[in-house]
DNA sequence: ATGATTTGACCACT
DNA sequence: AGTGGTCAAATCAT
């Protein structure tokens, strides 16, 4: 079984690999003759769905314990090469894709790279179409800013256990950090409906808030009368066209300002993500709830929440080993 | 009134 | 003991 499911994860990933850095020339190349966004957007999406496949091969074999496969990228430049503006390489995704070894995956646990922008990036009122809830911020150290702590709205109807925590970069306070902690079970958490007139105007203004939190947020030392450091109120309706812009980049990487910003959280500023995932070595305090949540429930769960081709594909995984029922089907770097 | 956020306290881990 | 993560009462927003 090993060999056969390592060469096929071996071209899948090659072959995945290959698409999508035709992809990357394709947009380099559209990117020198088109100044329209509109075809850059297409590639986008197209570069995100690669990213997700990889993602989901990796991931998944990963967690079945035998990750070697991917720790040494043979061919070519598999994950060398997975970001979305192809302007640098991740060093980064590997390491992030190392597996631990001893402890089996529990829950996934990536990390995007959000940036503001704040000429152009906050137009777009849509968050990552899921409804969290604040439930701590904590001052990190050696960290000026604090890291807001999120949980799925649903947890308790739901059990979904799906967390994110957002820290905003040292460096660049533009950018927010946003790691995933599992991911979302429930069905209530994608909400498809689009945002009312009245929320967009909502929106516009939380959007100006934001400009002025990022101004004011220079220190913040008198913690009472700072606001919230950038969290959203997460009432945030959801637009029902989230844009992927998700690539898997270096930490130092900035991806370049052709990309339509969007929201996609609350607290989850838009646009210009990048993430990077890894098993989630803690948590073995969440108890598997549910008295049997099936594999074959999850992916039809998501996949009927999502119009990814991928959604139907059928993915060589093996249900009784590793497939995490949290597994970011239908986060928002997924399936978009 | 209800639900979300804030924030100090608490807990677990190292 | 220090730190990160979570809890939960108080507060805020709708």
């Amino acid at each position: 079984m090993e060999s056969g499911l390592t060469w096929e994860y071996e071209t899948l990933i090659n072959e995945l690999t290959q698409g999508m850095e035709k992809a990357k020339q394709l947009r380099f190349h559209l990117g020198s003759i088109s100044q329209s966004e509109a075809p850059d957007l297409l590639l986008q999406r197209i570069l995100s769905s690669y990213e997700k496949s990889l993602s989901i091969l990796k991931w998944n074999n990963g967690s079945l314990g035998q990750a070697q496969i991917i720790e040494a990228p043979t061919s070519g430049a598999p994950d060398s090469s997975v970001t979305v503006d192809g302007s640098q390489t991740s060093e980064e995704l590997n390491k992030n894709f190392r597996d631990t070894p001893k402890k089996r995956k529990l829950h996934p646990t990536w990390t995007e790279r959000v940036r503001i922008n704040s000429e152009n990036g906050l137009e777009g009122p849509t968050d990552d179409g899921y409804s969290w809830r604040k439930y701590g911020q904590k001052d990190i150290l050696g960290a000026k800013y604090p890291r807001s702590y999120y949980r799925c709205t649903y947890r308790m109807v739901q059990n979904c256990w799906a967390n994110k925590q957002v820290q905003r970069s040292d460096d660049d306070p533009t950018i927010f950090e946003i790691t995933y902690k599992g991911t979302h079970t429930c069905n209530q958490c994608v909400n498809p409906k689009p945002a009312s007139p009245e929320k967009q105007e909502q929106n516009q203004t939380l959007l100006m808030n934001l400009k002025a939190n990022l101004r004011v947020q220079t220190e913040d030392l008198d913690k009472k009368e700072m606001p919230a450091h950038f969290s959203f109120p997460s009432t945030f309706e959801q637009e029902n066209y989230y844009f992927p812009v998700s690539g898997f980049v270096d930490e130092n990487n900035h991806v370049g300002p052709t990309y339509s910003p969007l929201f996609y959280s609350p607290a989850t500023p838009e646009s210009n993500y990048f993430y990077q995932m890894r098993d989630y070595g803690e948590a073995s305090n969440l108890q598997q709830h549910s008295g049997g949540t099936d594999i074959a429930d999850i992916i039809s769960t998501h996949a009927s929440t999502t119009n990814s081709p991928i959604g139907g594909m059928e993915f060589s995984i093996d249900p009784h080993v590793d497939l995490d029922p949290n597994f970011p089907f239908n986060q928002p770097g997924f399936f978009t």
